[in-house]
DNA sequence: AGCTTACATCGATGAATGTCAATACATTTA
DNA sequence: TAAATGTATTGACATTCATCGATGTAAGCT
């Protein structure tokens, strides 16, 4: 009855062995390691309008000009998230590279890194 | 001293005003939420590796071919995640719509919507 | 000195991950 | 038909990780 033809609609039924096609992941583990960082770092709404606003600004955009700018309103009081959370997720972006900053005086203009946002865009298109 | 034109070398300092420039996000608070969602799935070895082999087969993946497949070992035991984390990760994948599946006879086999992995990689388009 | 800004620390709260166990369901075998 | 086998999902739980804000510290400007 069953073939190597129809092995989909009616596939062998033996224990341990697969049911249709042995398949292998060309992503390695580091690889995948990495590439789940990079984007683990992009995925929250705070950090995405940071880049968002960085992108926009060749030059360099002062922490405190986030602040009241980026990040969901809380559904309670409408604020949004106040000056060390965003300092929290600055150093979420310098530490995966997106971005890096510069201190000038009592200020730190921080300024978004290309190279690792096209990175990004590169692994994406890896999956296709 | 200071004028409009060295405002980021030398910045005003009056309180409650920005320092350096006035900025707003493009991104608006819903379409940050649901990019972060969307790349918040993504953002993981295990269904990086899961899209991966999807994106290879045109035609369908059954789930029991993904175990021990994908997902990165156990330091201590060596082991790839197990069905149900495999299965948990696809449902993941299945509620923003990047993968769907057919049910046939016992087996599910999985698929990628590529439109939706479209979307993923306008978004990343969109911060230049 | 006094003010302002940036950021680190810490703790509380909440979310994600991975496993075992249980369940649902299709197919085969007795 | 009833029992057995294999596949996949779901639920409950523990562990780990992320998020966020109150507070404190360091440092620079006026």
């Amino acid at each position: 009855m069953a073939n190597s033809e129809t092995i989909i609609l009616e596939p062998r039924r033996q224990t341990g062995q697969s049911c249709c096609a042995t398949v292998t992941p060309r992503l390695g583990d580091e690889q995948a390691k990495a590439a789940a960082d990079l984007l683990k770092a992009l995925a929250d709404p705070t950090r995405l309008q940071i880049l968002d606003i960085l992108v926009q600004h060749t030059g360099k955009v002062c922490v405190c000009d986030f602040e009241g700018v980026v990040g969901l309103p809380d559904p309670q009081t409408g604020q949004r998230p106040k000056q060390p959370t965003i300092s929290h997720h600055l150093r979420v972006l310098r530490e995966v590279g997106l971005v890096d900053y510069e201190k000038q005086g009592v200020w730190a203009y921080y300024f978004v890194q290309r190279e690792r946002l096209a990175e990004a865009r590169v692994l994406l298109d890896m999956l296709r």
